[in-house]
DNA sequence: ATGGTCGTGTGACGA
């Protein structure tokens, strides 16, 4: 079982993409993040075979999960805060087997509201894993964490000093998430460093090879044994007009 | 040191 995880920034700007990615890649769970509208082109993945499903809002933020197979929708908003209403979060049930994708804040400027409230989230995703791995339930969570786990995973980690991808406190939390007994996919698979997964469209930093790793899957135990392979693919961030992330694919058993 | 680039929705903001 193939699933794949890809910040697309725009499904309207990138429905090519993603289609073409489907086609060639033919994962059977992609989990895509900034969707950045209120519309959501099933249809376009229902005519090449994928089920979908989205939680949208205007202009920002969004995240879908389109897979071969059937899905149940389990939450489609973070538990823990009523009053947030960013589409951020989507946790669904699928081929027996627990899903979760999530654009998680990026909480730039730091001395702001921002990061406070990508801080909360983070506590808010800790306590509902933490609850997951209590029931026992496998899970798989992929998508945009926004968190620079270790130097490595820059190329420059003291350009990166003050910004809310690296700071302590971000990378404090996620390691907590770590800490449920959950197991960093590519980390595992792969020990080098500056393997990336976004690079910003400005100051040439695609053609230096200066991005970060800020994707993520995170496994849980069960799954974690069942994991064949995680890799990055580079390819669809050389593509005409694209996004600024690119996907990480994890292979499972059966 | 500064500004550099995209996308949304059509001005300013987010990343």
């Amino acid at each position: 079982m193939k699933i794949v995880s890809w910040n697309v920034n725009s499904i309207k700007a990138r429905l090519d993409h993603v289609k073409r990615f489907l086609e060639e890649s033919g994962p059977d769970v992609l989990m895509i993040q900034e969707l950045k509208g209120l519309e959501f082109p099933s249809d376009a993945f229902k005519n090449i075979g994928y089920e979908s499903r989205a939680v949208t809002q205007k202009a920002y933020n969004g995240v879908a999960i389109i897979s071969k197979q059937p899905v149940t929708l389990i939450h489609d908003k973070l538990p823990g805060d009523d009053a947030d209403e960013q589409a951020r979060y989507l946790e669904v049930e699928l081929d027996g087997l627990r899903f979760i994708n999530i654009y998680l804040p990026n909480g730039n400027p730091v001395d702001t509201e921002k990061f406070t409230y990508k801080l909360a989230w983070m506590e808010r995703l800790i306590t509902r894993l933490k609850d997951l791995r209590s029931d026992n339930i496998p899970f798989a969570i992929g998508g945009d964490f926004n968190v620079i786990p270790e130097d490595k995973d820059c190329h420059d980690p003291e350009s990166w000093k003050g910004d809310a991808l690296f700071h302590i406190e971000s990378r404090r939390k996620f390691r907590r998430l770590l800490n449920l007994g959950l197991t960093d996919a590519f980390r595992v698979k792969d020990t080098r460093g500056e393997q990336y997964t976004f690079w910003d469209y400005q100051a040439g930093a695609w053609q230096n090879d200066n991005g970060i790793r800020i994707d993520h899957f995170l496994l849980s135990p069960a799954l974690a044994d069942k994991m064949k392979s995680c890799t990055i693919d580079r390819n669809p961030r050389g593509w005409e007009k694209p996004s600024d992330h690119t996907p990480i694919i994890v292979e499972l058993e059966s």
